[in-house]
DNA sequence: GTTTAATTTAAACGTTTGTTTAATTTTGCC
DNA sequence: GGCAAAATTAAACAAACGTTTAAATTAAAC
């Protein structure tokens, strides 16, 4: 791993913790071990590395869901993978996708926010087909399947979010974080599926 | 209106279009029309203002969700009735929900986070009482009802958060916001109350 | 081994931060 | 009207911010 990918690690580590805003180059410089020029040196400044960092991470984002599709299986049977496939990409990448919610929970309109949801909706475009192409062969029910996106999401979303709250909710302890539970990622999953099996077939 | 609920307000309406540190208090001093120092002399400072804003939202929080308990109704007509209530009160304060739940998805803990989490769990093993009672009368089929709750909170917290988001996936155009639509909080209403009879009836 | 470029450093840059001061104005009360 | 308390002001505070500089060190190339 270089030097830089290591910032970055680190500045992830920290924005997730404390926010953007909240996170000084200093901070980021010591808990990097570097010297804090070398964030301009590498970066040219903040901001830039913010970008960098969510082009870093982004790239793997797309690929997952797309293989999916390929598979020859039923609608149904698709769902249940697509939601394997998420829960795991998203509480593997915790950190990372804390700061890119909260980055677009602001309401400022910055390129950095377009480009974020330009990425982001590809990948609902994709469970969108997914979904539709269900309710067209008529293995599905009608739904309004733009907000079981919503729902799919935000359920996720609050989980690693909110995860000092989901995880008094659920009541589970929560030393180190409960991502890597594999007993509560499996509960998460059963009761995903669970979801959609239910708003799905008839 | 006191000019001390003047500052709330607009502090409100920065907090959540910047964050709390990427509000100043002299950002905050000048939407507010008023001197910057007497942001301290009313608050403090900045972080005791904050709390004083946390507590000056959260005291009808709580009401509603009991109000509807006491209710002579079916389980899911309250189920119902919840959604609504919850639907319209999150939306009506969208801007101290964003702030709210942006300040607890911070990883690092304090008083003030410990504060924020003890009040909603409140309403949240309201909503949990609801269900169970549901779920024992026979009336609900048996269901992980903590990860419910999670989906249900999850979803409308998805909706106000990420809104910029959101309201692409449902291609509804924003101007302003679609919270006040009413076209819209409707058809969120509908599509919820599907979703819990979908989940919950047998 | 010398030279050139890349890397790393300590120090300082000018701003902006949250907060405080001390003087001034406004308000309410007798 | 006079007086004490409350409210408001402009100015300044030290500290922290993101960024830059120019010198020192390391690495690579010939």
């Amino acid at each position: 791993m270089t030097k830089k990918d290591h910032i970055l690690e680190c500045a992830e580590e920290l924005f997730a913790e404390n926010g953007y805003d909240g996170t000084s180059v200093r901070a980021l410089a010591q808990k990097a071990g570097v010297n804090i020029a070398m964030i301009s040196y590498y970066f040219g400044s903040k901001e830039e590395l913010f970008a960098n960092l969510v082009e870093y991470r982004v790239s793997v984002l797309r690929e997952r869901i797309q293989g999916i599709q390929k598979v020859d299986a039923s609608s149904m049977e698709k769902m249940e993978r697509l939601i394997d496939v998420y829960v795991d990409r998203i509480f593997s990448q915790f950190r990372f996708h804390r700061i890119l919610h909260r980055q677009i929970s602001l309401q400022r309109r910055s390129e950095l926010n377009e480009l974020i949801i330009q990425v982001l909706m590809k990948n609902v475009d994709e469970v969108r087909k997914l979904i539709n192409e269900g309710i067209e062969s008529g293995e599905f029910r009608k739904i309004d399947a733009d907000l079981l996106i919503v729902t799919l999401t935000g359920t996720v979303s609050q989980l690693t979010l909110s995860s000092a709250l989901s995880s008094r909710i659920m009541g589970v302890e929560t030393e180190g974080c409960y991502f890597k539970d594999d007993q509560v990622t499996d509960r998460i999953k059963v009761y995903m599926k669970d979801l959609v099996s239910q708003l799905l077939l008839k």
